[in-house]
DNA sequence: GTTAATTATACTCAATTTGAGCATAATAGA
DNA sequence: TCTATTATGCTCAAATTGAGTATAATTAAC
């Protein structure tokens, strides 16, 4: 075996693809046939002979697989973890190793139900638009102290990810909170290594294949991120669409409730929308119903909904 | 030739290991033996045999091959262009494909002064401390204007690029900015392949190989970015310092200058840094030297400097 | 058809943050 | 002692943010 073998791998493009469907955020996903019957995302090889990027790649099988028309596409983060080929990997060549390259795709429409899941059904512990989540001082909080017990980094970590104690929360820390809950063994992923799955008690969020969930908290972060300064909700909306329904796709990809007259007061500051002329007809009063204003052209940094408290939110 | 060897790619890390040299940003580069002499990135295969996450990859060759002592590490982009292999890969075999991953690294010294290589002589328009670069007015800005010519999208895309016409600058669009250089023809790298490099009138920044010098645009956009919301300056600091080095340090990597009065005061108000006692003697009133708070633990959520006017100034 | 519930939108106002400045303090060197 | 130089404390107007109140235009209920 030369060293040019040794350093041989083969490439994945892994693709949380997000869409919101009503109040929720939700992300496409294959079923799994083996016996756990967990979900995954879906993603195709990448071959650099027929693509001249990764990204046109990206579109090509998302394209040929999925039917969807996807806009928006951002790549997040390339995985080499040695453990991410452990598990189904039948199909693939012993030796072979697998890096996965993983993007975020935005879509307007998510048709066939079935096949999109829910964001809040893996991270049930990320929507505050009810307020703080059960789930957090039920389970997690107790478990997650317990095993920092008295190690100083691993409470550090636990205060910036999770704001305990000192009560503040950062919706942004998606990742950060996922990757300690994998550390602490809260989550089922943790144990896929020939331990036995049945540890987890509580069902701490539906579990994904393989490192998916990794990717899709990464997903969750970067798109609650960007949509502070870059206009990406109008990635998700429909070429008409009220205020309201703005508003509440962001609260949605947030996890948070906003204030509406602020919110409204951004939007028109930055002169992201304008008016269609037309009205929308629901229950109250009828809504305007606006537009995005730099459709078709690339909207990739214009100044961005620039929701205030950026950082943290006390609770 | 199956489809797994169609697949199968080699992959390397690519490093802009960063540092700052008195009030100069400072990139750690390796000569070329060309004809062009053109100055590169120092990069390393990834073994998956070897190496875990390719993060430890990087910080093997790393520290085997410059014995620098780097804290920092993020991953920037993954890079599967085809046109990236053309050049002087001969040591590699004609069939594979290179996919490069691109890292930032932090380090606190920079030995070996040959070696760093200077953000600013790589893009000479983005250093704004001493005012408005001349060669934007005088070369880049009107050549970008002709190719544009009456296409819609290009002059979008020169407006928020550059701030034309609409004076207004945003520091952290170094990529989008070279990118564009590239495609209208006015770096030395959009002529690599094959066409004749002579083309280039003017020295519009030092060159470098392959696509090293995207990947240098890459790390000083995100690095600028960050700098603005986490405390990752102290990376680049010794371990006691005066606020007024935190100030050109930061300076020197966003290419602007800041307000003293309010630099200090997001310092003091984050609660960053802490006293250490002792002071430094130069030529004015001796300033107090302090010292990171958070030193040792990971730093990376912390609150960061929040320098304000995040995202464009006029001008 | 009047009333209640619902949703949209205009407007206000205090608290905070930002941008920009002046004033003063402490040192070295002439 | 005087001057240049750097550090640091303090002020203040402008802009932004957070959190309301008031009012308008509908549908659904009675």
């Amino acid at each position: 075996m030369d060293k040019n073998h040794t350093a041989s791998v083969l490439i994945d493009l892994s693709a949380a693809i997000v869409s919101v469907r009503g109040d929720q955020p939700v992300c496409l996903t294959v079923p799994d046939v083996s016996e756990y019957q967990t979900p995954g995302l879906p993603f195709g090889p990448f071959y650099p002979d027929r693509h001249r990027t990764m990204e046109i790649g990206l579109r090509q099988w998302v394209i040929e697989q999925t039917a969807l028309d996807i806009g928006y596409v951002e790549q997040l983060y390339t995985f080499g973890d040695r453990g991410r080929r452990s598990e189904g990997a039948d199909n693939k060549k012993e030796n072979e190793h697998i890096v996965s390259v993983g993007y975020l795709a935005l879509s307007k429409q998510c048709p066939q139900p079935n096949q999109w899941s829910e964001w809040y059904k893996h991270f049930p512990w990320e929507d505050w638009r009810e307020g703080r989540p059960n789930i957090l001082n039920q389970q997690i909080i107790p478990y997650l102290e317990a095993w920092a017990g008295s190690d100083e980094l691993r409470r550090l970590r636990l205060q910036q990810a999770f704001g305990v104690p000192d009560k503040t929360w950062n919706d942004e820390f998606v990742l950060d909170r996922y990757e300690l809950m994998y550390e602490a063994g809260l989550v089922w992923e943790a144990c896929a290594d020939g331990r036995q799955k049945e540890k987890i008690s509580v069902q701490n969020g539906i579990a994904m294949q393989l490192d998916h969930r990794r990717i899709l908290a990464t997903a969750i972060s970067r798109l609650r991120a960007k949509l502070k300064y870059r206009p990406v909700v109008f990635e998700l909306m429909p070429s008409a669409f009220t205020l309201t329904h703005v508003q509440k796709t962001t609260e949605a990809i947030l996890g948070a409730v906003l204030h509406k007259q602020n919110f409204r007061r951004q939007l028109s500051k930055n002169e992201l929308v304008e008016p269609t002329g037309k009205m929308s007809k629901a229950r109250g009063r009828p809504a305007e119903l606006f537009k995005f204003k730099h459709d078709e052209s690339q909207s990739t940094n214009l100044p961005g909904l620039r929701i205030p408290l950026g950082k943290s939110r006390n609770f």
